[in-house]
RNA sequence: GCGAGGGUAGCCAAGCCAGGAAACGGCGGCGGACUCAAGAUCCGCUCCCGUAGGGGUCCAAGGGUUCAAAUCCCUUCCCUCGCACCA
């Protein structure tokens, strides 16, 4: 049992309000945008995979961006807040093969399951602006951009060799390849292998023609502007930095005699002359050449390409019996094939310098090359060069040429501008970032809108015969659009012969990388969103999302919206996402991920049952902040439940009449103050994310509304207003529990549509809460050093003006004493004026405190707390009216405290 | 190896950017109120010593700057994440 029958007598029943209030916020459109709103706040959170349940994860994502668009509502602003299917992709083939139905009807029934969850949850979307991905009315815009993006430039068919998952019988993306543990080889040492990164199979790799978008075009700005986005968090921006990749170099041709001259890149020209042994990767055009003449190289290929890469040594290589020209010293140096040159980085091609690289070095040392210093530190770098053996271990840092003919004693810095120039190089960049190969042989996707004719050659299909909608699904092993006979043969638009549709369809990545343009026209017809609206709506204010898509989505993302702004169907968008946030994870009970093989998972759907939404989406939001994982806790859930239980009692009973009320007074005073201060304080943290302090600081308030009720006879309008600020700090998070009680206190209209509480903390009020904190804790700290059983009277004596004085002129004065009694008006008191003075110049730093008149008023506001939790008389006096034994003991900030029992 | 982020009381975790109170809050533990009792709720305490608000030692370790350091700087150790035979 999680609630008692009493609890359930008097508080509230969420299976009957929730959905309740659902209906009422439905009816009353609350959530939906005017397509005429001028620039509203754009919350947006990823929009799911249409698995066809929500996980935590996605509660978590989504709570936080109903919780702020929520927030940002009550403050009056337009806010935009869509939800949207990204309903394209294997799952659903691998579904409808499993549940012999086909990949559209089930994706139907996911997303029509998971609007109800959401909505369950209570999540505020503009349903008017829904949109899926997998419906012809989306992904034709998909097909439309494909066609603009080949009129910019940017798209390419290339030969290349790509990862191919045997399971999942598709290409990969080199994104989609994780390093996973080797399967059970026997001789295997647990080297790490490239899997797919939904199955886990380890992947192979074949040639094949792929369509690709030169997403390359745009490394640079894509690198250059993430350094701007101030409002990302700096993990992401530097996964997306490391992805790009960029090296900055040089290329300088070295001949082979026999064979072609061979390009290589390198960061450090200004090593040429060190160059001991030239190195082409296994893949390269000219190793393969050699191989032809050289079995033994022929077979060094052959089992490099076999091998797993990390089975092979960093120093396996084979000698190729060739040689080429160092163009710096004219010597010939001897050329390798060594696995540990990549293929597809730089040229595939290097020379090495043993002495100031590590690979290299150990390389050379393997097989016994030479090892040739051509740089030494500088004077004034930390190393000594008679310290430097580059026999010993290679030295990598930059520092002055030696052994270099004419250019010793070159900084390395300028040799490498220099050594460009004379070797006949150029400068070059390149980047660890490849095109993005979109071509997927799979039915559940968009097809790519291409004819093949073998007189024309590949043709685009017109944009009048747009949509090229998919075709009945069949079940077959392989791509089910190659089995469409009737669907694949076309006239070619061109000349009008035969000709077939090209059958790939395109990565879900296409989908996900403009969704969010499509959410501010989702029914535009004349291109994929309306430029003009977009262009004011965008950028998204708040993204919210997993970390797993750091790199690919947001970068993809990112991309498109550049080209889409340079083709002038953005206006001056250049970035999608101002502010992102990662929210973090939501870890089992046992503080481990959710996973079914643990058994530690929650289903957000019984916990919508025992507890309802309201309680659920609590306990996430207090549980962390929003970018911090989160470990499940049956306690916090339920005390997350009892505490909305006690708000709407709180203000049930209120508007039930059961409390009595009275006029307002210095504990009004004190209850006002803190409802400000509350909503203040709850305000900028909202703003802030940190949802877990704004619940705080409502939780503090109800606490204190609770005491005041309980203790005193409490002033109506000062209590109602506490509820209601109460409630309405709380409604982003409990929505349905904000309804209810605003129902309750007699309010027509929504709570989602009332106006959040003004928040502007009361003047002096950090100081004297100070003082009164300061106060009731030295009040303890007495009665329970002292032993004092039963305190009658607890008086308390704030200090007199002229010590205030005193410490305005020790504030200022270097020599305190003198200072203090150099003025005249603090002669008369003598003595004491002069001891306090002394304690004074002890101190490093005076605290800012009230006036006498300001501590007086504090204290006795807060007064009503002391007696209640002493059971004693609180007598508050001045410095004037107190005994003059009592009122001598009175600093600033400090008032004199006698207890007596 | 390179890069990013961390290491705060029994545990979780704020504070650090903008230096100024043994350091928010939660959990756990202890004591008290309410109750026949339990639960729920409420009020305290929870680094050490202390019979009037005091003293001592503290924020991974060590050093430095400062009147003053969890906060700024340097060094070392450890953790987490990302990238990586990257020429």
């Amino acid at each position: 049992m999680t609630t008692t029958g009493e609890e359930r007598e008097r508080g509230f029943d969420h299976t009957a309000i929730e959905p309740h209030w659902q209906a009422a916020w439905e009816d009353a459109d609350v959530f939906r945008i005017d397509d005429g709103a001028e620039d509203p706040e754009y919350v947006l959170a990823m929009f799911p995979y249409t698995s066809g349940s929500l996980h935590m994860g996605h509660v978590r994502n989504y709570t936080i961006t109903d919780a702020f668009a929520r927030f940002e509502r009550m403050r009056g602003e337009n806010v935009l807040h869509p939800m949207g299917w990204d309903s394209f992709g294997l799952p659903a083939e691998n579904a409808a093969e499993e549940r012999d139905t086909n990949p559209r009807d089930w994706t139907m029934q996911c997303i029509d399951s998971m609007r109800e969850q959401l909505t369950e949850m209570g999540f505020g979307y503009d349903w008017e602006r829904e949109i899926a991905t997998c419906e012809p009315e989306y992904y034709q815009w998909n097909q439309w951009l494909f066609k603009r993006f080949r009129e910019e430039g940017l798209v390419e068919r290339q030969g290349a060799e790509l990862n191919w998952c045997p399971s999942c019988e598709t290409v990969l993306a080199d994104e989609q390849v994780e390093e996973g543990e080797a399967p059970e080889v026997p001789h295997g040492d647990g080297g790490a292998v490239e899997v797919c990164w939904r199955c886990d199979t380890p992947i192979e790799h074949r040639e094949m023609d792929q369509w690709f978008f030169t997403i390359t075009d745009y490394a640079e700005e894509l690198l250059g502007a993430l350094d701007d986005l101030d409002g990302w968090p700096n993990n992401v921006r530097e996964m997306q930095r490391n992805w790009i990749g960029k090296q900055e170099g040089a290329s300088v041709a070295f001949e082979i005699p026999g064979y072609d001259e061979v390009d290589i890149f390198t960061t450090r020209l200004d090593t040429i002359y060190g160059a001991t042994y030239f190195s082409l990767a296994p893949g390269h055009p000219v190793a393969q050449a050699i191989a032809e003449d050289n079995d033994e190289v022929a077979e060094y290929i052959e089992m490099a390409e076999q091998a797993d890469e990390d089975d092979l040594d960093v120093t396996s290589g084979v000698f190729t019996g060739e040689y080429a020209v160092n163009p710096a010293t004219g010597e010939e140096i001897p050329v390798y094939v060594a696995d540990y040159v990549l293929t597809d980085v730089g040229t595939g091609a290097l020379y090495a310098v043993p002495a100031h690289d590590d690979r290299d070095h150990e390389f050379a040392e393997a097989h016994d090359i030479d090892i040739v210093q051509v740089v030494e530190p500088t004077e004034d770098a930390d190393a000594d060069p008679d310290d430097i053996d580059v026999q010993e271990a290679a030295y990598t840092e930059d520092g002055v040429l030696v052994n270099s003919g004419e250019y010793d004693g070159l900084h390395s810095e300028d040799a490498r501008e220099t050594f460009v120039e004379v070797f006949d190089g150029e400068h070059r960049t390149e980047y660890n970032l490849r095109d993005w190969g979109i071509s997927r042989q799979r039915y559940w996707g968009t097809p790519i809108p291409m004819i093949h004719c073998d007189d024309c050659g590949y043709v685009e299909v017109p944009d009048e015969d747009l949509p090229v909608e998919l075709p009945e699904f069949v079940h077959t092993t392989g791509n089910p659009l190659d089995a469409a006979e009737e669907w694949k043969h076309v006239d070619c638009p061109d000349c009008g012969g035969d000709a077939v549709r090209e059958t790939d369809t395109m990565d879900t990545f296409v989908d996900s990388s403009w969704y969010f343009l499509r959410y501010t026209s989702p029914d535009f017809e004349d291109a994929p969103f309306d430029t003009d609206r977009a262009s004011d709506w965008m950028p998204v204010d708040q993204y919210v999302g997993g970390i797993e898509h750091a790199v690919m989505h947001l970068l993809y993302a990112r991309f498109f919206t550049k080209v889409l702004d340079d083709g002038d169907l953005l206006e001056g968008v250049r970035e999608p996402f101002t502010n992102l946030t990662n929210q973090g994870m939501v870890l089992g009970e046992d503080g481990h991920k959710m996973s079914k093989s643990r058994g530690n998972g929650v289903s957000p759907q019984r916990i919508i049952e025992e507890y309802g939404a309201d309680t659920a989406r609590l306990f996430i939001m207090e549980a962390a902040q929003p970018e911090k994982e989160l470990a499940w806790s049956a306690e916090e859930v339920q005390s997350a439940h009892s505490f909305l239980q006690n708000v709407y009692r709180l203000a049930d009973d209120y508007a039930a009449g059961a409390v009595a009320t009275d006029e307002a007074d210095d504990i009004a005073d004190y209850v006002a103050r803190e409802i400000d201060a509350t909503a203040a304080r709850a305000t900028e943290e909202y703003e802030g994310f940190r949802f877990n302090h704004a619940l705080q600081a409502v939780r503090e308030l109800v606490s204190l509304l609770r005491r005041y009720e309980d203790a005193t006879t409490p002033d109506a309008d000062v209590l109602e207003r506490g509820i209601t600020t109460a409630a309405k700090l709380l409604a982003p998070v409990a929505p349905h529990v904000g309804e209810e009680i605003w129902e309750r206190l007699g309010h027509d209209g929504l709570m989602a549509e009332a106006e959040w509480p003004r928040a502007e903390a009361p003047a002096d009020y950090a100081v004297a809460r100070r003082l009164v904190e300061n106060t009731r804790e030295d009040v303890r700290d007495i009665v329970d050093t002292v032993g004092i059983e039963n305190p009658e009277t607890i008086t308390l004596a704030v200090a007199p003006e002229w010590k205030h004085r005193v410490v305005d002129i020790a504030r200022e004065a270097d020599n305190v004493v003198p200072a203090v009694m150099q003025n005249e008006e603090l002669q008369q008191y003598g003595e004491a004026a002069a001891d306090f003075a002394k304690d004074l110049a002890g101190r490093a730093q005076y605290d800012e405190t009230l006036s006498p008149a300001g501590e007086r008023a504090a204290l006795e506001r807060a007064a009503w707390l002391v007696e209640r939790e002493f059971d004693a008389e609180v007598i508050v006096l001045s410095a004037e009216e107190a005994d003059e034994s009592l009122a001598k003991k009175a600093e600033p900030g400090r008032p004199a405290i006698d207890i007596e029992s």
